[in-house]
DNA sequence: TGCCGAATGTCAGCTGCTGACATAATGTCG
DNA sequence: CGACATTATGTCAGCAGCTGACATTCGGCA
């Protein structure tokens, strides 16, 4: 983490941030939240990083020492989500099973969203009005997947480390995580596609990963008919 | 296959296509191709359109009406594969239960590009470099993913009608289309992570789809200790 | 206060991509 | 064959994303 600017903060903890790690915590925050705004309400295609440079006042070149393109300011809130999801599922206990230790994960990460303010950039409404925006938007949703990819492979990683496999022989840590994150990605795509009909709360699309979860086993079996 | 390019094209099935159809065909396969070519000897970022476009003797705005944009020229066989794939399962009789319909349309997939010649753009050789390009190359990682994506969502489309069902409603479609769709994923991921160990025929592919789908279920299943 | 390093601004430049318009090639019909 | 309509192509100008190099300013620390 940071290091302590003085010998003040001897804490190991290290909360206390130099004048200049909270100046640039703020811009940071003032840019993902001035692109945020300005996405929603032009579109994404037609708004320019001049533009949510200009509105916290900002030189275009300082954007780019922040972000290392246009996509990943639209979806910075989204990596630190995942982030966090990969924090909570190092965290289970070793003793529950993968599927479980997953299932446990996203849930606690849908439900510290709910403890955000209402409207802050990290609520659930907002979180509601990015997916629509990614949805909406194919450079986005191709860097959303892309990301996505990348985070299968972190799980794939943790969970054959849980259970003392090897990655490359063993299909399962891989078929596990990326069954999670098609029902995951698909809970997302009907909370999207019909906000509306559902809660909009956190329990509202942890209702809809375990809806999906247990549809996967009908899904896979044989005929569909009658 | 001589084509007339005089009236006598009268005849509706219309495969004799004029002089212009043609000359179109051939520049776009020439372009295709070149790409092919440069994005493996220099890398993907460190090829320009001009130099695609000089190397077929083109101008860049004529490159650009022929495609979409960079990626689409690296993913153009691809997404004929995919369209290929598409129509199989298409043809696939309304009996067969909706998994057997994907496996066999993927191995028809598969095996009717066995029979191109051997190293043709269209070969199996060809698709193994193409993926291992696509692999290392995040942008075009994140372009094919929403190829996908799209891909998922056509099959679903199709699944639903099989079977008479509302793809909305009833989310065993969706979840089939996607779990197919990521073991597809995880097939291609061993098969450029470790092609010297496998079969580059088309078989080898096919076996490994196989064996990924062998431990679909083992994987879901709950823990995996012994 | 004065120095060091980090953050920012400025500028030039490349590349992907697009619209507008002119030109050349192709197909059609008398 | 020749004139016209259609369509592909080339040229040019220009915007937006993104980067390297260098100067400048600002926060941290003695």
């Amino acid at each position: 983490m940071a290091a302590q600017p003085t010998e003040a903060t001897t804490d190991p903890g290290c909360r206390v941030l130099g004048l200049r790690e909270r100046k640039k915590q703020r811009t940071r925050d003032s840019l993902v939240e001035a692109a945020h705004r300005l996405f929603l309400v032009h579109g994404y295609g037609r708004t320019t990083i001049d533009e949510i440079a200009a509105t916290v006042d900002v030189s275009q070149r300082t954007f780019f020492r922040y972000f290392e393109n246009k996509e990943e300011v639209a979806l910075a809130v989204m990596a630190d989500a995942e982030d966090f999801f990969i924090e909570c599922l190092r965290r289970r206990p070793a003793e529950e099973n993968p599927l479980e230790a997953m299932r446990a994960s996203i849930t606690e990460s849908w439900r510290s969203l709910g403890s955000v303010e209402h409207a802050g950039p990290g609520s659930v409404t907002a979180a509601l009005e990015l997916f629509e925006l990614i949805e909406s938007t194919p450079t986005l949703l191709a860097a959303h997947l892309r990301h996505t990819a990348e985070q299968e492979r972190q799980v794939t990683v943790i969970l054959a480390e849980r259970e003392g496999l090897d990655p490359v022989t063993d299909l399962r840590p891989r078929l596990l995580a990326a069954v999670f994150g098609a029902v995951v990605r698909l809970s997302h795509l009907s909370w999207t596609s019909d906000a509306a009909a559902h809660q909009v709360g956190p329990d509202g699309m942890i209702a809809l990963i375990e809806r999906h979860f247990d549809q996967l086993g009908p899904a896979l079996a044989g005929s569909w008919r009658h």
